[in-house]
DNA sequence: GCCAACGTTGGC
DNA sequence: GCCAACGTTGGC
């Protein structure tokens, strides 16, 4: 069992929209780094804890539980011309980019990123590392638990 | 809108 | 294989 940290922009899915979505789980489509990838394609397992993060919005922060809800394939937007993650050096034969299904849990409190910072037993947390602009990072069992009493304070 | 940080691309 | 140029991310 591993937790991640996983980004979303709330414009394109916030955690209200996954719960509300059919099994309020997601194709967690349109990623296209490599590390990332390497992450949802090697490491994931389903049932993982992950951490769904609101990024690119006015108060950026965790925003809610979700888990790993599916073994990895590929992600259909790198097929779809029409789509802005549309990659023309893949094809179905050879898919480049691989996703996992994420499902919604539940909504928490919204932790901002400075709430974050201020924690010492997250200060080697890689999201709050600095320049790190990876979108999907592991998250240390100890780290995990920490953020869980923070939920509830 | 700015800027720091970092990944990717492509010429050599 | 190096590295400069360029693009993207994401907080502020």
């Amino acid at each position: 069992m591993n937790y991640w940290l996983m980004k979303s922009e709330p414009d394109d899915a916030s955690i209200d929209d996954v719960l509300a979505m059919a099994g309020q789980t997601i194709a967690w489509y349109g990623v296209r780094n490599y590390q990332a990838r390497n992450f949802m394609r090697d490491a994931m397992q389903v049932g993982d804890g992950v951490l769904f993060y609101h990024s690119g919005c006015a108060v950026p922060g965790i925003a809610g539980l979700a888990e790993v809800a599916s073994t990895p394939y590929p992600d259909d937007t790198q097929f779809d011309p029409k789509s802005k993650y549309f990659d023309p050096k893949a094809d179905r034969e050879n898919p480049r980019w691989m996703l996992v299904d994420v499902r919604a849990l539940r909504k928490t409190r919204l932790i901002p990123l400075p709430e974050l910072r201020q924690q010492e037993a997250l200060a080697d947390m890689q999201i709050l590392r600095r320049g790190n602009r990876l979108s999907i990072t592991p998250v240390g069992a100890a780290e995990w638990r920490h953020i869980g009493k923070l939920m509830k304070a």
